[in-house]
DNA sequence: ATCTATTTATAAAC
DNA sequence: TGTTTATAAATAGAT
């Protein structure tokens, strides 16, 4: 919408980027506010920036509200089993252990993803890159892998698909075929005894009997075959 | 947008506000990823229809960092408020809800370690290849600037220490100077008769004396200096 | 789901 | 950031 089209595509120049940003943030808010407004929905939206900058819209202000509710949601869908049954008196215990664990995990976390290094030595982080790099070579091997199994499947259907046409195009042919013949017994029940006598060209006969028939036999053929392409463009929509 | 202007408001007609929701669900999600994409904004969206079917968009399908991050982001604010006042009855519901986040945490940990990465799709081996190539650069950035650091630190320590050894050189030098004039005077108060009627080479006078005095001088230097050598060595070491 | 008339959103320019 | 304007997109209502 505006003056030019737009290209998913990250923006590069770094004005145009903040501006698109800021006015595009107002217009997702905007919407995010309708729908909810009149569709009566339940919407939480978080945008950061590239800079990181926070920017947030929930239905009636409720972020934590909806938040709790779709990591209920989710959570539902993740857990098959739930643990329980531990006993009441440990709880205590095991719940602020699984707390410490979330937070050495989120630790973790950031510095795999490069946030909160200030806290790292030199030596710590020499390893963490080492780790990300040994995990990068890991991740694109398989990438790769995923890649030329999508390839090979492509490359499968692509011959399946020329198979197919393959055939359709010779039903085609047939079919122009069946219809050639036919005009040429019509040709014969009804022109037989007139074109006879002729078999040696006639130079002043004059186009007009001639091109006639040619119109006719076109015409039917153009019936026969409107059908069969239907058919093809059908197989290549679906 | 459409053929009547829209209000504000809930809309009443239960079909019409289904079906707006259904379009306007892809709208905002289409404009929540457009940003995302164009912007290099991080975005979340969680919209709960009004029958409470929930439907999510999150730049990268990493929904769960970027709620992480908003928390983290927010925590700071909320800090305040928050803690305690959970009341007993749910905290089996707590619990679970911390076991699942450690079983996220860890399946996210191990993949951003390069392991377990069949259940991955190709879509998100891409997304965790890319966010660990923007790891590994904020870490090699991190680790340059340290790497600096060190280099600078090293240098002004080599500074100071080459200042200190010219301190020291130029001790040395002083005591030799005084050493020497010791070794005049005393040369002038023992031998000062004898020594003055031989001003002039003496050939066979042979090398005993002289080569005594020489080593007893050399001894008091080194005397002197060994304590001077330790503490610099021991600058050094340090 | 598909089709349009219309309203909105927004890219570019200032 | 705010305003303007030409244009692209979204979508309300109809089918």
């Amino acid at each position: 919408m505006g003056r030019g089209r737009v290209q998913l595509k990250r923006i590069e120049n770094k004005i145009n980027r903040q501006v698109t940003f800021s006015k595009r943030r107002t217009g997702l808010l905007k919407k995010a506010h309708e729908i909810s407004v009149l569709c009566d929905a339940q919407v939480a939206l978080v945008v950061f920036s590239n800079k990181g900058k926070l920017c947030e819209y929930a239905t009636d202000s409720c972020m934590d509200q909806i938040l709790d509710r779709y990591e209920r949601y989710s959570y539902a869908e993740r857990q098959l089993v739930e643990p329980d049954i531990e006993s009441q008196c440990n709880w205590t215990f095991e719940y602020s252990r699984l707390k410490a664990k979330v937070e050495l995990l989120q630790r973790n976390q950031r510095h795999y993803l490069g946030e909160d290094l200030d806290s790292l030595t030199l030596k710590e982080i020499q390893s963490l890159e080492h780790q990300l790099e040994t995990a990068l070579k890991q991740i694109r091997s398989r990438k790769n892998q995923l890649m030329h199994e999508s390839i090979s499947e492509l490359q499968r259907k692509e011959r399946a698909m020329q198979e197919q046409n393959n055939l359709l195009a010779k039903k085609i042919k047939e079919k122009e075929k069946a219809a050639a013949e036919e005009v040429h017994n019509w040709e014969q029940q009804n022109n037989g005894l007139n074109l006879l006598p002729q078999p040696l060209p006639c130079l002043n006969m004059g186009g007009t009997q001639q091109d006639e028939f040619l119109q006719v036999r076109r015409n039917q053929l153009d019936l026969t075959l409107e059908p069969l392409y239907s058919c093809n463009l059908g197989c290549f929509a679906a």
